[in-house]
RNA sequence: GGAGAGGUGGCAGAGUGGUUGAAUGUACCUGACUCGAAAUCAGGCAUACACGCAAGUGUAUCGAGGGUUCGAAUCCCUCCCUCUCCGCCA
């Protein structure tokens, strides 16, 4: 959410940065609303220190035991102004939240200007893809005969699901231990265990609701209902939500390895072969919560953290600047890391890491005290540390060799009990 | 699932319709005393929002929402959460 302050004061400057992200701004809306606002909010506080004044002469004249009656004649029609006015201000107000909740962040400065994918800057890269001298395969070609199974997954669940079994399994569920220890041990996140449900409440927080409903699983239980989250980025950042944390306990630094589900709707026709994109994937997610002076070098600090896996893994990738029309809705800046996949030929994003500033932090009234002992927002960031599923891709593809094994990349092999290879039994 | 208890400021804890945003204690900040500290004394100490150039004034908030009333922390209804006991259960 913006500051509203920040669009009273400055619509045309606002307007503008949010036209750079294909956000057209409705300003004659909001002028509009914002009048509305301003004459029905000064009249029903109007109204209400009338009400509130004569209520406490009443209260006074009784407790002398004089007579109030004439008082009280006077207040009678007071009532029903001030309730009108109070509906009014009541339907306005819920008005302009949803105006606000409705409206992207505002990019940084150094964010490339752009309308779509294409215009995302390459700010560096990492490795150089292998040169194979045989026929590559895709990774669902390689994985079949090593335990990667599509169809039973569609037989239980339907399309975009996965089953996995044997050794298979095995390095997926190596792989979010190896991220999970690096983040943890290398990096100094504090491990956490979340809910994989949650309330409308927290969704509205880091901004999946209301704008993106369509975009998650949800599920009804007795009166009360439930979201599956899409990314831990959710519980993770929620920590603070309603929050004043003291100065000395920042920055927060959290990870997570959870399962995220996600409806892809509106993918329909993309990836749809292979596990690139599913309704239930695993992911190793970095969370921090920090001063607001803080948050631009802790975004740099933590795609750092995301190409750390990488390279430990020796998966060549690139870094991308997202640019403003393809970031997401709370991102005010954005970096993909974007590993390379041979049998795609190209490089696919496999995490993402942003800098969200104020924008949830304000939805969550997350704050912290700050050097003047005043509340103040918190920046929040997040960033995949990395996709689990996008990486086991990456490695069965990279790590392919001509008989059909796949070679185990050595930082994982103590998470595979010394295994080197993954070969068809 | 059944029975009961409870949700008030950072914490503890008063308050059952009227000058209550809320006693008191504690924590914290400032000042006095002191060489300094402790103790003691005095003062301060919630958040959000609106109007205003400002000084300031006003509004809202006692788990959440609704109702009764001129007036609600206090009465009524619905919901949420926490705790205790019983049952079931990984």
């Amino acid at each position: 959410m913006l500051d509203i302050q920040y669009l009273r004061n400055d619509l045309d400057a606002a307007a503008q940065r949010l036209a750079s992200r294909n956000y057209a701004f409705d300003k004659a809306s909001f002028a509009e609303l914002e009048a509305q606002r301003k004459e029905v909010q000064t009249r029903t506080q109007d109204l209400q220190a009338k009400r509130n004044n004569t209520s406490k002469q009443i209260g006074i004249a009784k407790s002398k035991g004089e007579d109030t009656s004439a008082i009280l004649a006077e207040v009678a029609t007071l009532g029903d102004e001030l309730k009108a006015a109070e509906e009014q201000l009541a339907v306005i107000q819920s008005q302009m939240q949803a105006f606000l909740q409705n409206i992207p962040n505002l990019p940084h400065e150094s964010v490339p200007v752009g309308k779509s994918e294409a215009d995302n800057i390459e700010v560096r890269k990492w490795g150089t893809p292998r040169s194979f001298d045989f026929e590559i395969k895709d990774h669902t070609d390689v994985g079949a005969p090593l335990g990667l199974d599509f169809d039973t997954g569609a037989k239980l669940s339907g399309a975009r699901f996965t089953f996995m079994r044997g050794q298979i399994a095995k390095l997926h569920r190596a792989l979010a231990q190896f991220m999970l220890d690096t983040q943890t041990e290398e990096h100094s996140y504090i491990e956490c265990y979340t809910p994989y449900m949650v309330n409308a409440e927290t969704l509205r927080g880091t901004g999946q609701l209301p704008k993106f409903e369509e975009d998650l699983f949800s599920l009804d239980h007795n009166e009360s209902k439930l979201y599956l989250i899409p990314t831990s980025e959710v519980t993770l950042t929620n920590i603070v939500r309603d929050e004043i944390v003291p100065l000395e306990s920042l920055p927060i630094k959290l990870t997570a390895h959870t399962p995220c589900f996600r409806s892809e709707a509106g993918s329909y026709g993309k990836d749809t072969k292979g596990m690139i994109r599913q309704h239930q994937f695993d992911k190793v997610e970095m969370v921090q919560i920090v001063h607001p002076e803080k948050s631009y070098a802790a975004l740099e600090e933590m795609v750092g953290h995301a190409e750390a896996i990488l390279q430990k893994l020796r998966l060549p990738y690139r870094v991308v600047s997202l640019c403003t029309g393809d970031m997401g809705f709370g991102a005010a800046k954005t970096y993909d890391l974007e590993v390379w996949l041979p049998a795609q030929n190209t490089y696919r994003e496999i995490s993402s890491v942003s800098n969200c500033e104020a924008f949830q932090a304000r939805r969550m009234q997350a704050r912290f005290r700050n050097e003047a002992g005043k509340p103040e927002l918190l920046h929040t960031l997040n960033g995949s540390g990395l996709a689990v599923g996008r990486t086991l891709v990456a490695v069965l593809e990279n790590y392919q060799n001509a008989d059909g094994s796949v070679t185990i990349p050595e930082i994982l092999r103590p998470y595979m009990k010394g295994l080197e290879q993954l070969k068809a039994s």
